[in-house]
RNA sequence: GGGGGUGUGGUGUAAUGGAUAGCAUAGGGGGUUUCGAACCCCUAGAUCCCGGUUCGACUCCGGGCACCCUCACCA
């Protein structure tokens, strides 16, 4: 159970923030005088359940007894005493509901975010040894979606990728690369069994090396020469070999080109990347190394290897030993980390990573760890894992989605869809849509769902352009963007008259009036999904506001309707952005 | 075996201890098809099991069951 000023901080505060400030003042001094003690209540308001009954709602089942009687009484008793200025205060049963003017909520509207602090938000990092596949995609489209709203907010973001420039992983792809010709590997491969599909990446540098690297992991099963070779690459980057190092990129960088590529495509870009070498290279990882010899955890194993033990610490299981240092002196790649998020400090005062759920106890040991060098952790977001329907998804054994053949799939699907309805436009055109469609309902169908959840992949769900997705979004948005082209330039500067609102139109400011409220929780809940809800609820309000509502009524524009559509479609576009979908504006 | 996560209509999912468990799909019915029908409305259908705490439990605690992740001198 946490405590008040915890729970406080980390869930209640930016709920309705602006709101609950506003009301506060009034509640309390309506609160002491029916004789209520304390203000353990303020954590109880919530958003109210139901919209029409209210924005804030406050349950009144605790007061019954301090007050000597029934909840839906003091809901009444209170309700009489709380007089608002931006609203109105109902009780409804045991229930306390305000209800804010559409005065109130319309000045909302324009508020831009604040400016807020910086953040570093790495992501995706993944080994670059071969295609982007759709498991690896929920790191990315989950770090990018974070990256968008915290920009979309106000935050200085960082986005940022660790190259495994170093590792076993790499050190196969070079290997391979220097030693197999391209039979040998096209013999190994089908004698593994893995298929070489053609498709048009075929040709792209992650599609074509990561044959190699396949078929070097085939062959280490059968000849122990491969091993020794790989083994013997992977200690001299260790050594931060300047040789080696060079080799090792030549091999790597023009996979990672290829999945940049890709993640491109998905609207994915970062701003800055570092090499895991160099924090060999600098000479960082020695001077930690040293640093943890001092810690009271530390130990030393009979051939020398060093290690914390963490069993002190919470950590169990057969092992709770966390090595740092091997028998021969060399680090390991969670040391190499340790100094990685020293860096990383020196250039956010905020740190956020994306990080598989198979990586948590991994995360938990470099996290004591670094407590141990007084240095601060980082927050971590763990997201549960891809699986297609017959297992585990692994590049290895060549049992994967590609991501470059599902955003081809998506596209394909998509085109179909706009052909049909869209006889007007030219092929190309045609085209652009449908990628952009393609793109926006694969990251959406990704990012819609709560991280901790396990996602099996099916290809009918990948590719789902049904209501509760992408297309519907941006289709809403479209629409705005037609009725927007089809008044041409209208004078908006009356603004809009909230007290005229109601019904749908009503509802349809409400939601937009809560736009950041419901960003910042979703930042602050580690929530990505809540926003993407919020979105498609938008859609589904501007599209019954649509429908009761004429902007172009026998050729006369109704100027209030425009200015609501026009706001719909700039809070559609921000939402759109702030999540990745693409707003286009035809489909 | 230890640790962690997940379990909600047929299917996919949402919900700070609070109101009638929300949304989407598939099913049944209907609308407008004259600002864009990738739309809208109606209908039917669910909290894994057993205890506990509470005025109140999908939510917290305990015990089961199922699935996933993890327990390297790998990365």
């Amino acid at each position: 159970m946490l405590d008040w000023p915890l729970y406080c901080a980390t869930l209640g505060v930016d709920r309705m923030q602006a709101l609950i400030d506003e009301v506060l003042p009034s509640l309390e001094s309506a609160m002491a005088s029916v004789g209520i003690q304390g203000d353990f209540w303020k954590n109880m308001l919530s958003r109210s359940k139901e919209a029409s009954q209210g924005d804030l709602a406050l349950p009144c089942f605790p007061f019954a007894k301090q007050l000597g009687c029934s909840p839906d009484e003091a809901a009444q008793q209170i309700a009489d005493a709380l007089q608002l200025e931006i609203g109105e205060t109902i009780a409804v049963g045991p229930y306390v509901n305000i209800r804010a003017s559409m005065e109130w909520l319309s000045a909302q509207l324009s508020k831009e975010p604040e400016p807020k602090e910086s953040i570093m938000i790495e992501h995706t990092s993944a080994n670059p040894n071969g295609p982007f596949h759709v498991g690896r995609a929920r790191n990315a489209v989950l770090g990018d979606t974070f990256v968008r709203m915290h920009r979309a907010a106000g935050y200085d973001v960082t986005a940022e990728y660790y190259v495994d420039d170093m590792g076993k992983q790499v050190g196969i792809l070079c290997w391979a690369l220097e030693n197999l010709d391209d039979e040998q590997v096209r013999a190994l491969l089908a004698e593994g069994e893995i298929p070489i599909e053609e498709s048009p990446h075929s040709d792209k540098e992650d599609h074509a090396r990561v044959l190699w690297y396949q078929a070097a992991n085939l062959l280490k099963a059968q000849d122990p020469a491969v091993d020794s070779g790989v083994t013997e690459l992977v200690q001299k980057s260790e050594e931060a070999d300047e040789d080696i190092l060079n080799r090792f990129e030549a091999a790597y960088q023009p996979v990672l080109d290829g999945m940049l590529d890709t993640l491109g495509r998905m609207g994915i870009a970062f701003d800055t990347f570092t090499k895991e070498s160099r924090f060999i290279v600098d000479g960082s990882v020695e001077v930690l190394m040293d640093q943890l010899q001092s810690s009271e955890l530390h130990g030393v194993a009979e051939n020398g290897a060093h290690y914390l033990e963490l069993e002190s610490k919470g950590v169990k299981g057969k092992s709770t030993q966390f090595y740092y240092r091997r028998g021969d002196g060399s680090s390991l790649y969670a040391t190499r980390d340790l100094a990685y998020h020293q860096y990383k400090w020196t250039r956010s005062n905020h740190l956020l990573n994306i990080l598989g759920e198979d990586h948590k106890l991994q995360s938990k040991q470099v996290g004591i760890a670094l407590e141990e060098l007084g240095i601060q952790t980082p927050e971590v977001v763990f997201y549960a894992f891809t699986k297609l329907a017959d297992g585990k998804m692994s590049t290895r054994r060549g049992n994967v989605v590609y991501m470059d053949d599902l955003l081809d799939e998506a596209r394909a699907r998509a085109l179909e869809t706009v052909r049909e309805a869209r006889s007007d436009l030219p092929e190309e055109k045609l085209l652009e849509i449908a990628e952009s469609v393609g793109v926006s309902a694969t990251r959406f169908n990704i990012a819609r769902i709560s991280p901790e959840k396990g996602i099996t992949f099916r290809w009918s769900d990948a590719l789902s352009l049904e209501a509760d997705s992408a297309p519907f979004i941006m289709y809403s948005h479209a629409r705005a963007c037609s009725i927007q082209r089809k008044v041409g330039d209208v004078d908006l500067s009356e603004g809009l008259d909230a007290s005229a609102l109601s019904g749908s139109a009503a509802d349809l400011v409400r939601r937009m009036a809560y736009m950041n409220d419901e960003l910042q929780t979703a930042i602050d809940s580690r929530a990505p999904h809540n926003f993407c809800a919020w979105l498609s609820a938008l859609a589904v309000d501007y599209n019954r506001f649509y429908r009761d509502n004429y902007v172009i009524e026998e050729g006369v524009v109704n100027v209030q309707n425009l200015i609501l559509s026009e706001l719909a479609r700039e809070h559609l576009r921000r939402g759109c952005e702030a999540v990745g979908i693409i707003p286009i504006e035809e489909m």
